[in-house]
DNA sequence: GATCATTACGAGCCGCGTAATCATT
DNA sequence: AATGATTACGCGGCTCGTAATGATC
């Protein structure tokens, strides 16, 4: 009946980040005792110990409530950042999220359309990883977002939901796997994802579905990470597949034309590189025309 | 930055769902000037009016809160039910939720093999209406639920997100229009929802999509409801059918047997009758294993 | 012995209830 | 006039910081 507080999640998701009271307390600016005495608090109130002390991670229990601690922290400040958006002014800005994959020319030419439309507008892109995009659209620092990422033919991505917002679909594109030139698999057909799980895989979290997403998709095990590549940029990531460093699962388009990578269309399981065009309530203005421009 | 407090919330939404400060009060177990007083630091916190007074209502402002309002409530409850489950001894109870038209012969079929493997647990089966089933689960009311619902093809239910919650698709089967028996309509082929929109329909949500799904799913106002009809015996529903009381929207199955009713499939747009099971982590024990039972 | 978490305790603030006031029908 | 929302005000509890204590490397 009764409900948590949200400052005592707040704390304990800080202090399981950074794995210790003390900076937790440094972050939050309190003290060190004002931390110990919120996770106590907190552990009563939940009646378990949501901490192991020295070295500091979470039980069993505290893992649990993590996975609903961060959620719930972002939809709380999206709350407020919604009805605070819906009460300012209308701004005239524009601001468009996206993760790296899905700036493409369709992008350009929209943009370009708003512009002659609304000349006073400064439209904005701004690029993230796909994990914290759905956040940013939720509390108003983006307006739209496109996002891409992995998924069965005509299924929806897979969001963290963070507040009512609407996603449409925008695009569909084969999946292939990029492979150094002259890989005795390049252009076979019929390759099926779980045959490439004892690979070398490239992890490039912020460009490309993560090993658990492919564990998942082929639901085999594997796909253990060789080189881990922190970044957004493609064609860095390309020329490390060029150079046999692992391989790595893209939109077939933007692996047809690049130098030194050939690759192999996946077979099975049915698989999609699909973008979804993400908004909350969209007031008339060029945040509105993007959306419409783009679903077209 | 900080977040907002959820009291204040909980009582807002109460507030606003008894349209009374004081209704709210009693049944919050505050004095009216305690909700009054939440009511209006709320909106000092939030710098905006939330309710206008007598008669009490939400502005528009306080609609867009409390669409974060109840989920964030509801998973507020959620997280400290699911650690708390943690905590306590592994119950060897089992409770299934369902809405009425999920549970079917497959259900009894598993229900008697759980049965037949754990001798010692009472499955229980609780019927409830949709859109609060996601909601039991979450909190660990009903270990499974049996949700039904119109999608289209291969596209999953549109479940109000309340936490982490796996869900599996165990059913889809084509939908059909209830006519009265003898209706022009009966046997139709190629018909679209649309044509029906201007139709008189009955209204059941407890039991069939509700005029919004039908107004979304065919793309046209209209579907204005002629009886309503609370209740979740489908029974009653086919006899009002049948009597002429309106149309209704039912998976094929179901109507195809029915005295005094003839029906029609629904051409355009394609939908579907999709049932999913819906569960939390499950521990291996009878849940699990109905769960198996279930998506084969 | 140094670092880091916990406990003890007092001070300030916040939120509730009582009660009076104001507004609306 | 009566119902119902707001304001005034004082008390109680809760939470934080300071400071001392305890545990672990």
């Amino acid at each position: 009946m009764t409900t948590v507080d949200p400052q005592q999640l707040r704390t304990f998701a800080t202090v399981t980040r950074l794995a210790s009271f003390s900076e937790a307390a440094r972050e939050l600016g309190y003290t060190q005792s004002a931390v110990s005495q919120q996770i106590a608090a907190l552990e009563a109130d939940l009646g378990t110990a949501l901490l192991v002390r020295r070295p500091v991670g979470p039980t069993v229990a505290g893992r649990r409530l993590l996975e609903h601690a961060v959620p719930l922290l972002v939809r709380l400040e999206a709350a407020r950042a919604d009805v605070a958006r819906l009460a300012g002014s209308p701004s005239a800005r524009l601001v468009l999220g996206a993760t790296p994959l899905a700036v493409g020319v369709a992008l350009g030419r929209a943009l370009g359309e708003v512009r002659r439309a609304y000349p006073q507008v400064e439209p904005v892109v701004r690029v993230f990883a796909q994990d914290v995009l759905a956040a940013r659209v939720a509390t108003g620092e983006v307006d739209l977002a496109l996002i891409d990422g992995l998924a069965a033919p005509s299924d929806p991505l897979p969001l963290p939901e963070v507040g009512p917002l609407t996603t449409v679909a925008v695009d569909e594109r084969p999946v292939a796997v990029a492979l150094p030139a002259g890989h005795p698999l390049a252009g076979r057909a019929g390759l099926a994802l779980s045959d490439l799980s004892a690979a070398r895989w490239l992890d490039a979290p912020d460009l490309t579905p993560t090993a658990d997403r492919l564990r998942a998709a082929a639901g085999t095990d594997g796909f253990r990470p060789a080189t881990r590549y922190r970044g957004t940029d493609l064609h860095g990531l390309l020329a490390l597949v060029a150079t046999g460093h692992g391989l790595t699962l893209l939109p077939e388009p933007v692996v047809a034309g690049a130098p030194g990578v050939d690759h192999a269309p996946v077979a099975a399981p049915r698989l999609v590189h699909r973008t979804e065009l993400v908004h909350g309530s969209l007031p008339e203005g060029p945040a509105a025309l993007l959306a419409r421009l783009l679903v077209d």
